[in-house]
RNA sequence: GCGCGUGUAGCUCAGUUGGUUAGAGCGUCUCGGUGACAUCGAGGAGGUCGCAGGUUCGAGUCCUGCCACGCGCACCA
């Protein structure tokens, strides 16, 4: 028979992609709903966000993913990858405003009805574009069934969830010291924060201490006396105008009787108490922390100490209000001195210590390195500020996730990444889950116009001390109400918050599987078998979607969460865009073809450790590719008409029973490695198999054998072939399916239409 | 400060429960176009296994200490 004139040396990636991807896609065969087994398999992307490109961790992921996919499906089992993507509040709004910025407006400028066109404008045009480049990369997902976290059923999910957490009496409207980045002008949750080490100053200042006797304040700062000053060391001396006490240590005995005294606050000249607290180290500084509560949560803790214990009736009157002196703009506002009002923190810093110096009320300034929050999404520094907010309880919730885990039925892989995640839900504190953008789910809470009184009580546990608003003000609902369940005559206004992004995503294991519209999905496909994904998001979405599957659904999401490694630079860098040192996998298939690049991050993927990137595993992937299209050109050259793949035990040379052992021998530890996840490892198994076994030693040998025992050797040479391209198929899809393409029309009885769906 | 991970050939990495001469890919060197494959074949060079101790008949592998790099958490007044 004639080779095929498409079936030309070298191989070539580019001849062969397109056209055989859209071969699986229009067979059907991704969608589970065309294979009929009792025996299921259930993969979930990790929803990329909309504004996301594919780099090489998604690759990695999907290439994973991907592998077990294909092997289950090869298997026989009911497979299903399911895709979709994340509208990722924060970062999607913030692309569009940048876009914006350079039409020279704000979103403000546009407003929210047509700020959020223009965001859904920019998810229909941009959204889905690293959904295509996974599709480069051979990924098998189930397009049919691509969710994003903001469709109808979705958004319906997310209110659901958001009822039932209510009812259960888990959501409250507190105060707290949130995370509030100034650029977004939004609060953030905890995991959403970068730090980065800064270098700056630790300022020693002078408070001067009011003297008891005096009925009248007296500042003792007269040359001739001793001046008696309460020196007290900040890196934020702009926060004083914020100050509501001094703190010391009750077993400081520098100032042990000191305790009840007054210092008077510089240049306001503000009576305030100096406080007792053990939490002050007597170590640090001075061993006296000013008290901020309105910009610091260790103060703003400290506080409500002492409101809620009335220990300290006589200061009482002085925490009436607590004074908030940084706005939403990082700017000093009111009731800071009108000469610091509208600068930025930085700014007034350096005034406020410079105008100390002239006082002399500074005592010295030291160097300090210290670590500062930023934004995650815009490296904004972060500022601590007291807001009203909505927050989660995590008491339950915290207590299912962890017992999921203590009790096996959910595996982390590698073991250790456990820890990670135990560490958080021992010490996590109340999730802040409204955020102050648009791009989002808006909260289902509504807020009675008339029933405005402030009421509010301080409770939770030690260390994690709260304020909550206790009257009846808010009432969720699904739907605009159409009068008002609290007083029954106002028209109540939605709240404008959105949820944090991380609230939708938590959903995606069962908002993805229809419910709330059936319970069906859930019933038959969960839980699912493994979730793949980066150790950075363990808390931020694995641990929520653990909590929040179990107590919706009552059972778990997945039994295995599969933490792959980071791929990090030559140098042992982290990879990124705007440092330039990413590398874009799209360019990668451009110069060496989708398989090849499969098999270089596969090559290089070992279960424990993060990897440096190196093209060689990809170029030898290459190489290995066009092995095996040159191995079976030479194959399909030996058969001169149609073959079956049977062969007669009796009629077996001693090379061709060495090359089947070996063969079994192979494919049966392959399977034991894809099942525990050592896809590195099951490759280079299929590789010195192929290339040293299969070319180097069983084809030469052929070629040896007189002209009567090829003819029936050749058998062995076509089934060898045959089962190695099954092997291969998971990991080197394109090429595989190409040469089965070819192969098939050798074969007399051909099983399948596609390797895709060969039995393994 | 606490914890985790890593350190093996020029580069990227394997190395099972301690057991001969420490492996692979890429690169490099020599030779070779011989029935598929030069993106190939045959062969070679290249390693004090981070350092120092210890356990052992025997240590890349186990123990202790140290050094270097990376990461996470806490503190961050």
């Amino acid at each position: 028979m004639k080779v095929p004139k498409v079936f030309l040396k070298p191989y070539n990636s580019k001849l062969v992609e397109e056209r055989i991807y859209q071969l699986w896609e229009k067979s059907g065969y991704f969608s589970p709903d065309k294979i009929r087994s009792k025996k299921k398999f259930l993969i979930f992307l990790p929803p990329p966000n909309v504004t996301g490109s594919l780099h090489l961790g998604h690759a990695l992921n999907a290439c994973i993913s991907d592998i077990l996919i294909r092997f289950k499906r090869m298997k026989g089992f009911k497979t299903l990858w399911l895709p979709g993507t994340d509208h990722a509040g924060i970062a999607t709004q913030n692309v569009v405003e940048k876009k914006l910025k350079k039409e020279g407006k704000t979103r403000f400028d546009l407003g929210k009805e047509n700020f959020l066109k223009r965001v859904w404008e920019w998810k229909e045009k941009y959204g889905n574009v690293i959904l295509e480049q996974l599709k480069k990369i051979g990924a098998s997902c189930d397009w049919k069934r691509t969710r994003f976290t903001m469709d109808k059923n979705y958004s319906l999910a997310v209110k659901e969830v958001f009822r039932y957490l209510w009812n259960r009496g888990w959501v409250y409207r507190g105060k707290r010291i949130v995370n509030w980045c100034p650029r977004c002008q939004t609060s953030l949750s905890d995991l959403e924060l970068e730090y980065q080490e800064e270098k700056s100053c630790l300022y020693y200042i002078r408070y001067p201490i009011k003297k008891k006797s005096d009925s009248k304040s007296q500042l003792l700062t007269d040359k001739d006396q001793t001046p008696k000053y309460l020196v007290v060391a900040t890196t934020r001396p702009e926060t004083m105008f914020g100050d509501l006490a001094v703190a010391v240590n009750q077993k400081d005995k520098r100032y042990r009787n000191l305790i009840g005294e007054k210092v008077i606050l510089p240049i306001v000249k503000r009576e305030i108490p100096i406080i007792a607290d053990k939490r002050v180290e007597i170590e640090f500084g001075t061993g006296a922390v000013k008290i901020t509560p309105a910009h610091d949560p260790l103060d703003y803790e400290i506080y409500l100490d002492l409101v809620s214990k009335k220990k300290s009736k006589e200061f009482q009157n002085l925490f009436l209000e607590i004074p908030r002196i940084i706005d939403d703009s990082a700017r000093i506002c009111e009731p800071a001195p009108k000469k610091y009002q509208g600068l930025k923190v930085k700014e007034v810093r350096e005034r406020v210590v410079e105008d100390l110096k002239k006082q002399g009320l500074i005592e010295k300034i030291e160097p300090y390195l210290h670590k500062v929050p930023l934004c995650y999404r815009c490296h904004s520094k972060i500022e601590p500020l007291l807001k009203e907010q909505w927050f989660l309880k995590m008491e339950e919730l915290k207590k299912v996730a962890v017992e999921a885990v203590k009790s096996g039925k959910i595996k982390f892989v590698p073991k250790r990444w456990e820890r990670i995640y135990f560490n958080w839900l021992k010490n996590v504190k109340d999730w802040c889950l409204s955020r102050q953008i648009w791009w989002g789910h808006q909260l289902p809470i509504w807020e009675c116009a008339t029933n405005g009184s402030e009421k509010w009580e301080v409770g939770g546990e030690k260390g994690g001390k709260r304020e909550m608003r206790v009257e009846k003000k808010y009432f969720f609902s699904l739907e605009k109400p159409k009068k008002c369940p609290i007083c029954g005559k106002c028209q109540p206004k939605q709240v404008e918050d959105v949820f944090d992004t991380w609230f939708s995503s938590s959903l995606w294991i069962f908002g993805t599987l229809n419910w709330p519209k059936t319970k069906k999905e859930i019933n038959f496909w969960l839980p699912s078998d493994v979730l793949c994904t980066a150790k950075d998001i363990i808390n931020l979405w694995v641990a929520r979607m653990i909590f929040m599957t179990i107590e919706i659904c009552h059972k778990i999401p997945f039994r295995d969460v599969l933490i792959h490694p980071t791929i990090l630079t030559k140098e042992g860098k982290r990879m990124s865009k705007s440092l330039g040192t990413g590398i874009d996998p799209m360019d990668l298939i451009k110069d060496y073809g989708a398989d090849a690049l499969r098999f270089g991050i596969i090559w290089q993927y070992q279960e424990n450790q993060d990897l440096r990137w190196s093209n060689d595993a990809v170029i030898a992937g290459q190489k290995f590719i066009n092995k095996i299209w040159n191995a079976s050109r030479f194959v399909f050259f030996q058969f001169d008409k149609k073959i079956s793949l049977n062969f007669k035990k009796k009629s077996l040379s001693k090379c061709d029973k060495k090359i089947l052992k070996e063969l079994k021998k192979t494919k049966e530890r392959i399977e034991v490695l894809i099942e525990s996840y050592k896809l590195g490892k099951a490759l280079r198994v299929f590789y010195q198999f192929f290339w040293n076994k299969f070319c180097d030693v069983y084809i030469e040998e052929y070629k040896k054998l007189d002209l009567k025992q090829k003819e029936k050797s050749k058998i062995v040479l076509g089934y060898v072939l045959f089962e190695s391209l099954k092997i291969a198929h998971p990991f080197l899809p394109f090429a595989s399916e190409e040469i089965y393409q070819h192969f098939k029309k050798f074969l007399k009885k051909p099983k399948s239409k596609l390797l895709l769906i060969e039995r393994w």
